[in-house]
DNA sequence: AAACAACCTTGACTTTCATCAAGTGTCCAC
DNA sequence: GTGGACACTTGATGAAAGTCAAGGTTGTTT
């Protein structure tokens, strides 16, 4: 299992010593499609590495809707941030979209560790700092561009290097909700922007016709994407 | 200006000698309203700690639009996590709502102290995490509630303890902005919920008649939104 | 006090997207 | 195969919020 977590670069930092220490209490788990991990609410001791499949983290609404916040891909780290809350449920569900392998990591353990180790402390602020950007980048998103814009910046987004093609990486109607779309307008959308040549769609395959149209539609204001980070600090004061 | 940083838990855990390698390197600045601190792509090496007024943090689209991301309230800090970024540059700008003051801190001073407080670094994450979960429910407020809803959700969360009634911290329109609503709209809004009954308002003061009926218009999500610190972040708290 | 500039409000109209409802296609089980 | 579940599409309609344009309020400058 260390072999498997030194692929993270959370724990790439640490000594053969602090790493042995994490597995001791580290769990590999595998669920199947559909299968929850956790839920909205659940007690937050544990944080995970995604070795193998795609978890989709959501937040439900009181109503029953539910917005994915996240399509999180191997192999990365989640709900790391929740071990330096003194409220430790976590604020999202997570429910497997594939099959999927992970492990599972007592917080408690890591965060005792991170007391000896300042550089892992320092990989985790840069990660947590990426974060917030993707966020903060997310809601500017969301409150200044069309759907269009949106999804159009979500193609971009996913297009690999090299080719103009890709497969999407989560059923449509989950790729829409993670848009904040409703899956009647992104298949309206994804229609209009094959009928107009900017895109080639077969299923789930998609394959990109006009890059450059396509980044104007997305209204590329977003290109130096980066993002900030206000902090509260003091008074305990209601936001 | 010791004394004034440590009116921040950012600065709260650190020795003496520490703060003083800090302060030396940080500036007073004073700026009158509607002054400029810094524009959206300038170079960033130097964060802020908020002691008097308020400050606006905005992102403009290439159309010029304008969102508002945050309306800063002293006590605070603001973009330190840029720290932690490769690109430093700022990818938004601050303004000066009303005649401010504020310390400005060198970055790098900053973070090479921070190699050798780990109790710092565990002060950062914690401020860290406690704004990532706050964006993640603005996402969700954002995608799974109305305008009016917000809208609700916003009076009351700047309601004080122990009264109905309170002052709006900034124009109407940069209000509007913070919560993703047209001006026009947040007008029909507030004067729909004072048609109702639910407030009164005149001109920046909001008297609150129905908290409750706000409540439910707010369809307040059943998790609660004020994740604090854990013990060893020791944020000024009263409870 | 008059003039001006922000800021805010109001009304009429438009756009975008959500909703409701029905229909297509595909994969899998029986 | 037949039936059913599921994901997706399509069409008709409606509601929420944006846009445009005009007018009101307030506060500041001269």
């Amino acid at each position: 299992m260390i072999n498997e977590l030194k692929k993270s670069i959370l724990f790439s930092q640490l000594t053969p010593d602090q790493q042995q220490r994490v597995v001791q209490n580290a769990h590999m788990i595998s669920l199947n499609q559909g299968e929850s991990l956790f839920e909205q609410g659940d007690t937050a001791d544990r944080f995970y590495l995604l070795l193998k499949g795609h978890v989709k983290l959501y937040r439900l609404s009181p109503a029953g809707d539910e917005k994915v916040i996240e399509v999180v891909t191997a192999i990365s780290t989640f709900a790391e941030a929740l071990m330096f809350l003194k409220q430790t449920i976590y604020p999202v569900g997570a429910q497997a979209l594939s099959p999927i392998e992970l492990i599972s990591i007592d917080a408690h353990d890591f965060t005792a560790m991170l007391h000896e180790s300042v550089e892992t402390c320092f990989v985790l602020l840069g990660v947590m700092s990426q974060r917030l950007r993707g966020l903060i980048r997310e809601i500017d998103d969301i409150s200044l561009h069309s759907a269009t814009a949106r999804l159009a910046g979500y193609l971009l987004s996913q297009k690999l290097k090299n080719t103009d093609e890709f497969t999407l990486k989560a059923p449509k109607q989950i790729i829409a909700s993670r848009l904040s779309i409703k899956p009647e307008t992104f298949s309206r959308i994804l229609k209009n922007l094959s009928q107009n040549n900017y895109i080639d769609i077969k299923g789930n395959h998609v394959r990109i016709k006009n890059q450059l149209g396509l980044t104007t539609l997305a209204d590329v204001c977003a290109l130096p994407d980066d993002g900030l980070l206000k902090s509260f600090d003091t008074p305990p004061d209601e936001d």
